[in-house]
DNA sequence: ATGAAAGCGCTAACAA
DNA sequence: TTGTTAGCGCTTTCAT
């Protein structure tokens, strides 16, 4: 015996949920009895409570979240933003948040908020009717009135992978500059001296950029020629971006690539061209998609932890709707730099 | 002037939200014609719309859904189930969705199912109490309980990729048997002999086995080996079954994998033991992810249309929503080969 | 075009 | 341990 009259095909199906006061009546019981006994069992005499539990299987009895939420004032929602579910690193973090979530009291709800990686200020605002009990962001708010409406929300807030040091709230991030960093560094070891960078330079790409050039620094080198990527990165355009880094800058030997898809992109094309890489040309991505480790040749970039980013994001704002107090609301998590074949310079490689 | 008191870093911060009875007042209406101002501005005088848009601005309102749901009892959140996120396939599927709900009055609740792609039906269960105006299932629904529970909610229900006759409301799939068929075709045409499945074999994987079998036939062919892989699949894995296969079926000249990854880890392996593709080994994947053309060699395929399903399930949903009848409930998009270097055996590729 | 009263389904607060 | 009463914030229905 169903919960609801059955009715396909038609607009709104629906007819007759059954209410507590159903189940109260099949139970012999009051209706707040009902209540306790599915929502705080402990409250309720174990032979009530199987009377209730039988009725509930009876009627097929399903609470009403939306009333309970109104009346109880404890939203079970959490509202997630993403720039993009077809980004693997927002894919990889938002994996993690719902494992950091799972068997909790509460439910991810994702909104997402465009192609480009900035947060839309009217996205947020549609969602803030539902009253969630918390909101993650995968990425940092740029919108100034954004991040004064939410912080005036007085829910609890976590932006993800940025590192500013005035979060709304809470974030975990990584350091943009200090990947930069690490492959500026890298270049340098590997004797590399015509360097290219070519993606994105606007935001955590600006950061990367002036990372990559504090690591080359040391070595009296800089970035002989910047090529600004903005859109989504693929495969096609880090092909197209190699023809336009050897033409504008001739005898080039590195690239550093704002992402793997376009130095992945770059690797095809370089094999089509017959440029030999790593012993012409060196090419190191940022990101470490799976993918970058088992590619010939083997991909430099830089891991970040984007599942343990998701993961900590979701426990951090976890044990703040616990109840508990976050020691530390601010958490960059280590980027790390995984130096693989396509830029190695060691002997003989310059055939 | 904020809606609410702002009280950071507290359990919860909200102190007092604004209510459309502060906003009646501020105005100097009644809480009614507020709300008919926000949600039918033609039912109200324009005069009295500014002042309630005034109104609203100057205390920050926000409506609340949880309540307006409940006493309209016309819900805005869809729910989409998912297997994986991190599923690229999956993760297109989603955005189709998004793009058709986009600028509709309905929001997308995702739900996790695991990693596996069965749909647990306690994850179903779970967002029941939401009471959504509509589900969306990235898959088919296995359980018959759930599938019986589903259908008795009476809340209109898209099912995607499958392709059984008997969905619970509406489907947009897509033949995983002529996905198979296509590719046992391609493979007889190409003058392969020696051939091998590798992937899946349960559910789509058991018809997309059955294709390929019925594409063969006509060739007099059939595989000489079926490895199965239940697990998700990883270019790891597609390494290793290389070696098993080669190994278990010794003079084989065609590989048929049951998604691109193990194709292109196979292709990876293939080049380190120094086996030609496809000269001496044709290999094949499904699903056409979009390094599959850009490999090399490129990767034959089977493009099934991730992004056009989520779409057009998710623009079937929104027009049953929105009260319209639905005169093809069942719909199935095209599969295509995409037929690449990597299965070709033409003029002296024998060598 | 606007308002008054009522109630969506549930659970907090207060009894008993 | 169980029940009674009231009300979460909004919008439906029925007036005016």
């Amino acid at each position: 015996m169903g919960g609801i009259l059955h009715d396909t095909n038609k607009p709104t199906g629906a007819v007759r949920p059954v209410r507590v006061e159903d189940v109260a009546r099949e139970a012999g019981v009051s209706p707040i009895t009902v209540s306790r006994a599915l929502s705080s069992p402990a409250k309720v005499r174990p032979e009530t409570r199987q009377r209730v539990a039988d009725a509930v299987a009876r009627t097929g009895y399903v609470v009403n979240s939306i009333a309970s939420t109104l009346r109880s004032g404890r939203s079970s929602i959490v509202t997630a933003f993403v720039a993009s579910l077809q980004n693997p690193h927002f894919a990889s973090a938002m994996q993690g948040t719902v494992d950091a979530f799972e068997g909790s009291r509460y439910h991810l709800m994702f909104a997402q908020t465009g192609y480009s990686e900035e947060l839309r200020a009217d996205v947020v605002e549609s969602v803030l009717p539902f009253r969630p009990a918390g909101i993650l962001f995968t990425g940092v708010v740029r919108n100034e009135d954004t991040r004064v409406a939410l912080k005036r929300l007085g829910v609890p807030v976590v932006e993800m992978w940025g590192d500013r040091p005035d979060p709304i709230d809470m974030l975990v991030g990584s350091s943009a500059f200090e990947g930069g960093r690490l492959m500026g560094e890298h270049f340098g070891r590997q004797g590399l001296r015509r360097i290219a960078y070519c993606g994105h330079t606007l935001d955590r790409g600006a950061e990367r950029l002036t990372g990559f050039r504090a690591g080359l620094g040391p070595f009296g080198l800089a970035p002989g020629l910047v090529l600004p990527y903005e859109g989504t990165r693929t495969f096609g355009e880090g092909m197209s971006a190699i023809d336009h880094i050897l033409a504008a800058l001739p005898g080039c030997d590195a690239i550093f690539f704002g992402t793997d898809l376009l130095a992945v992109g770059a690797l095809l094309r370089a094999r089509q061209l017959g440029i030999d890489v790593p012993g012409q040309l060196a090419v190191a991505g940022y990101g470490d998609l799976d993918f970058a480790e088992h590619i010939d040749p083997a991909l430099t970039s830089i891991r970040v932890s984007d599942y343990e980013m998701g993961r900590d994001a979701g426990a951090m704002l976890l044990k703040r709707l616990m109840g508990q107090r976050i020691e530390q609301p601010i958490v960059l998590l280590p980027v790390q730099l995984m130096a693989r074949v396509s830029t190695q310079r060691h002997a003989g490689a310059r055939e």
